[in-house]
DNA sequence: TGCTTCGTGTAACATTTTGTTACATGTCTA
DNA sequence: TAGACATGTAACAAAATGTTACACGAAGCA
């Protein structure tokens, strides 16, 4: 029973070109390039010696035989998706699968993910530390944690925290070099981090325009804040990865001077729909993120009344 | 609007894989190996994180969830098959492509061609001239006609015509060079062809064993026989590509004895439905091979009557 | 019970398909 | 008229797919 058909992949790409009658939009839900999904409905209107598009130079128009094609392409492939899905669903409870900054997952949510599992047992959920951001059409991964300014357009997100950026150190530390103000960091090694470099930036804000930014070991993802609460300098923590140290005592923050820097968004694939556990996971995540805000605020009220902090 | 999906051409393999429940039937029907299904099913199976198959050794059961999931997706590649088969309906009359040797098409075939035209004038014939089996995966091919002796395993194939091979010549060659009988070999330039090389086993029938056989020209396809229409010398020529020179007299068969070889197929993608398109053809160019091996019979009883020739 | 046949599994490699990048072209709009 | 927008294409890169050769286990048979 030999089926006589075309690449199933220029089927897919010409279907969603087809309904977004639109080359770019189709590479976008598709996470391609235009020039992939060109090359596939090229191929396939060779393939049947049949014009799918007429081409207007700004765009196309699917033909009369493009566009019932398609709709007939569309149940079949909606065919595919949910059979997929209903195995899936059949599966032990699916895994919830999160893509996750390393310095995100070690210092904030790591700690909190009992809470989770406390509150949706049933949910098995797996973390993918990576920094980069995630391709959402090469790995299975249900929703990501990313840092950025949200300048992406082939994803949809949803902002969880604006990060203020300040120097930690331990409370040892602290006393030992006897930092009381800015001006005290020539007595301090500066712990730095690789991709958050916003050391002049917050010196600057300080006052401190001429100080040797530069000066200090370099660290990785959540390394520069783990070094700070182990007493080997003073690192620019956020109200994110230091959180954890300020409420529990073993970091400080020396002086109440800040920078805002980008935010901390929830990506997922575009238009792709929540399920029950991803929705779950969302709605808790924003609420403990909401909550850490709310004490830290509450904190740093509480040291703005003691001057001697 | 995105489809979670895997590999479609792992799904399609999958596909027949359950419904043969036989990974090499499997690839028999995709035109693979099966070590091709077996990656392919690894791999979905990976992705799933489903089994789809108990492997018993030597085979495989489907599970219960791969079934129920395989049934589904059988429905779904229906709709893709059908719907691009209505699609290639909808176009201009669809071409009926063959893929022929050379020699059979230059010979045989293309002289009667107009033959086919006139009587199926709707039908836009298409050769493909290719002298290798076609690989029904690859190409677009309806039928092809093969030279062979029909050990093909993952084709369908129906016999068109056995070969009787023997020596032609142009009748002025006969005339200069004096050939009456086989021992009068010896004043011709024997022309060979490279893939049809039965000069040694046709002289060993005439009791010629001792003959130089290596003598002459090498010429690939059709050319042979072209070379002897032109008088360069004496090709082993048959009842197929030697057909209607002999009938329209720019050919003559020098001695009544012929040795038998393999046989012309009319071959299919197994298990492929023809088309009526494809099924006319066919017995148009059984009815006319029967036609011209009828005619032959005729000429040879002829010539065996008059003891000159 | 041993040998052969049959069917799947896998690694290494080859081939094909698919995706990306950079540039080009045409249309539309301010 | 320049810029924005969208598709087209060639050359190259990366990924997916297919092949070959060997391996292993089960079934069948003498």
């Amino acid at each position: 029973m030999h089926r006589r058909l075309p690449s199933l992949n220029a089927l897919r790409a010409f279907e969603a070109a087809a309904r977004h009658e639109s080359f770019s939009r189709a590479a976008d839900e598709l996470f391609v390039t235009h020039a992939a999904v060109s090359r596939h409905i090229r191929d396939l209107e060779l393939w049947l010696d049949v014009v799918l598009f007429e081409r207007t130079g700004r765009g196309v128009l699917v033909t009369e035989i493009g566009s019932s094609y398609a709709r007939r392409l569309t149940h079949a492939l909606d065919e595919f998706a949910d059979a997929t899905a209903d195995v899936l669903a059949t599966v032990e409870a699916p895994q919830l699968k999160i893509s996750v900054e390393q310095a995100f997952a070690t210092l904030w949510l790591v700690p909190r993910l009992v809470k989770f599992a406390e509150r949706y047992p049933e949910v098995e959920l797996s973390l993918d530390p990576d920094d980069e951001l995630v391709n959402f059409r090469a790995d299975p991964v249900d929703l990501a944690i990313r840092f950025g300014n949200g300048d992406w357009t082939d994803v949809d997100f949803t902002p969880l925290v604006r990060l203020d950026v300040f120097p930690v150190c331990s409370p040892e530390y602290q006393e030992r070099k006897g930092i009381k103000e800015p001006g005290d960091l020539a007595n301090a090694m500066l712990l730095h981090e690789e991709t958050k470099a916003w050391w002049a930036e917050w010196l600057e804000e300080a006052g401190l325009k001429r100080f040797q930014s530069h000066r200090g070991p370099l660290f990785q993802g959540n390394l520069a804040v783990e070094a700070a609460a182990a007493g080997q300098g003073i690192a620019l923590g956020d109200n994110v990865s230091a959180a954890d140290g300020l409420l529990e005592g073993w970091l400080v923050r020396p002086f109440n001077i800040a920078i805002q820097e980008d935010a901390y968004y929830i990506v997922s694939a575009k238009g792709r729909k929540d399920t029950a556990q991803v929705e779950a996971f969302k709605a808790w995540l924003m609420s403990e993120m909401a909550e850490t805000q709310v004490k830290l605020t509450a904190l740093f009220a509480d040291s703005a009344n003691q001057p001697d902090s």
